[in-house]
DNA sequence: TTCACGATTAGCT
DNA sequence: GCTAATCGTGAAG
């Protein structure tokens, strides 16, 4: 079975891999699986991530973060390695990977996956999805592919129901980059990132 | 309390 | 390419 090789190539990151820069987290989750047993199912879902965007808390307008310190965004602040979840347009939810050392803001939104494990679960919870690729090849999309909700925020990424695993024999792939995706504010900042020539990656 | 606005998606022209 | 759907968040009053 898929899930138990996996478990057996790859291994889980410690803290100190979160506590870097967020465009070195942003840039080094590209090919990193992501796991989530979901509330109620007995079997995991996984996927591989192949489209990231780096939100610098410091000195990003774009960033949530910017804000300052709220009840949304007081994960961001907090230690890296755990899951900023938030709800845009009233409807759907994005996953972040918190980066930077504790206090300092920065997060990794996770935008596209290629499906591994659980696709039929994956088909079940987004019914528009026509083929495998368009079921986690955008922000929302991934979140309910895999079915994390709001009640994922803050969730630990290196022990609970969400993790995160690298490789242990990375395969060697191109990385591309461009300005990140539907924000207004700092849009010539090119801080998106993601597999070259991949089929799941929500824009070429 | 009120209000404008999204780190989006799906369906239609 | 255009737009409706839909509601929490944060800033202003």
């Amino acid at each position: 079975m898929a899930g138990i090789d996996l478990l057996a190539t790859t291994s889980l990151p410690q803290r100190a891999f979160y506590a870097r820069s967020t465009v070195d987290v942003a840039r080094d989750l590209l090919g990193c699986f992501l796991l989530h047993r979901v509330t109620g199912e007995d079997s995991l879902v996984t996927g591989r991530i192949v489209e990231t965007e780096a939100y610098p808390g410091e000195g990003d307008e774009a960033a949530h973060s910017c804000a300052g310190i709220t009840p949304r965004t007081r994960v961001i602040f907090g230690p890296p390695g755990h899951a900023y979840v938030y709800r845009v347009y009233g409807m759907h939810c994005c996953l972040n990977v918190i980066a930077e050392p504790g206090g300092t803001p920065g997060c990794v939104l996770i935008r596209a996956l290629e499906p591994i494990c659980g696709i039929d679960r994956m088909k079940l919870r987004r019914p528009a999805a026509r083929n495998t690729p368009d079921l986690a090849n955008g922000p929302g999309k991934l979140t309910a592919a895999m079915g994390i909700g709001m009640d994922r925020y803050g969730a630990d990424l290196l022990d609970g129901p969400l993790t995160i695993r690298r490789p242990n024999a990375p395969d060697r792939f191109a990385i591309r980059s461009s300005r990140r995706i539907g924000i207004s504010k700092a849009i010539d900042l090119e801080l998106r990132f993601f597999v070259a020539d991949n089929a799941c990656v929500s824009r070429p």
